[in-house]
DNA sequence: TTATATGCATAAGAAAATTATGTATATTTG
DNA sequence: CAAATATACATAATTTTCTTATGCATATAA
């Protein structure tokens, strides 16, 4: 994913607030976006991703849809109306882990 | 530690950031510090804590000293010089993090 | 005197990642 | 044309990191 830690505990939130911009994607497709819009910073392994995008459908959080392109397998994967809260909620915890990590380190600012 | 996953991977930044501010620190009061800054939104557990600082020591990054205290034991660690350097790398990886999820969940800005 | 606070530690288990494979088709390159 | 690369999915074994539970010991507050 990358050679910092931090990243762990992260996959769900971009994964989830990239599809809430982007409608429906397959998982190739996800990694690709990912190493493009982090300019190769963050490179998503198919290890990770397949088995996070199972448990949030799983979870009632995505819908599949399953396509035949140029004789290839994809499978689209696309927000629940539940999967949009959550999306919600990670993205407030993502904001309140930076105040916080920024409150822990930069105590001056307090 | 938190009800929220972002926090894992960060556990190991946040200590060497905190002992580069304090000198030396044992891990209760690590754990007391860490409450008190972030207004009991984390809460450092033992069973994640010490186990962190026995392997930064292991790795060369801390140094440890034992003291008797009210009759208790208490062991402060503190900084080695290369513990000092891996602080300044963990920060960058810090900054870095915020950036890219910043670039990846807010495309807008890129 | 009993609960809470201080202070350390480790073991069992869970969660989330890495690394290594595996299968299959399409396209590019030498 | 053959070989390498890109596209596209999947899973298994292992590692890392955390939670939860437990244990020991002393001091202080209720």
């Amino acid at each position: 994913m990358s050679n910092s830690k931090l990243y762990r505990g992260s996959l769900n939130t971009i994964i989830l607030k990239l599809l809430s911009q982007h409608d429906k994607m397959y998982g190739y497709e996800i990694t690709q976006k990912v190493k493009a819009l982090t300019k190769g910073e963050l490179n998503i392994t198919e290890g990770a991703l397949y088995p996070a995008l199972h448990k949030l459908e799983a979870e009632g959080l995505l819908d599949v849809e399953v396509v035949k392109v140029d004789n290839r397998m994809r499978k689209y994967y696309k927000l629940t109306q539940s999967g949009t809260k959550e999306t919600v909620n990670k993205m407030e915890a993502l904001a309140d882990y930076i105040n916080t990590m920024q409150a822990l380190l930069n105590p001056k600012l307090a």
